[in-house]
DNA sequence: AGACCCTATGTGTAAATTACATATATGGGA
DNA sequence: TCCCATATATGTAATTTACACATAGGGTCT
């Protein structure tokens, strides 16, 4: 059966235009700070502005940072509750930031592109609110 | 057989974290101010920052939003070369573009977050250039 | 002890999206 | 005629995302 396209009957449009692997970067931006397990980055990265992390996903991804040599982790049997799997960020990993980064500034000038051309007809404008007196 | 991984052996990153269907709302911005042929849009938008358009992506796009009534298109049969299917953009097409102009700014929004949390480590900066003086 | 919940980590798989290859056709110029 | 630029389109593999589900530790309430 065909799953919901994007706009669907009842107006809600979750997430258009999010960007490929977006969990990515900001996943390791948050290693870089510190030391965390998956649970606890699901956690904060729910707070960054995100509707919703699918915890699958992101636990799969770690997995295949960690493939790639772009994180580290080891189990920590130690503190309560059950064993978390502690992941650190890697030289390698903070260089893949360094080009997620470059790759976001330039998404980043496409949308400002974008409302330059959409701004005339419909001045929506996302942020720095009006106010000119 | 696997195809490429992002980060490839020779260092090019292509298109790290580009948003999906971004070529939405850029044809139908595009729209919106003119009607075109999909070969047109395809060399306008190629200037928009892309590095390629994949042009079979492209008329399959038109397609789907004309098919949900976003767009409407014609023949023109009269101009030379081959016939051109022009497109022109409808009042639900320009409604969509609405609600992707709040998603896009939504997503702006992350991104500079990103930077804000970046930035203090790695001075990268996307625009805006330095000259403090 | 048993039921229940919160933490914590994962796998299975269908759907959606993207990338790459290829097919077809018109018309102009050499 | 052969080639090239324009123009539209399909086939299909690879990638990415979404949703469902499985497993397990430890605390609390009864």
């Amino acid at each position: 059966m065909e799953r919901n396209k994007e706009s669907n009957s009842n107006g809600k449009n979750a997430n258009l235009g999010t960007p490929k692997n977006f969990l990515v970067p900001i996943m390791l931006l948050h290693l870089r700070d510190f030391n965390a397990h998956g649970y606890e980055l699901m956690q904060k990265i729910s707070q960054f502005g995100f509707n919703a992390v699918d915890q699958g996903n992101l636990y799969r991804i770690l997995r295949q940072l960690e493939k790639d040599g772009k994180v580290t982790s080891e189990w920590d049997t130690a503190s309560d509750g059950p064993a978390k799997r502690i992941y650190s960020i890697t030289d390698a990993g903070e260089q893949y930031l360094e080009i997620w980064a470059s790759s976001l500034a330039n998404y980043q000038n496409m949308i400002n592109q974008f409302f330059n051309l959409y701004q005339p007809f419909f001045p929506f404008q996302p942020k720095e609110s009006d106010a000119e007196k």
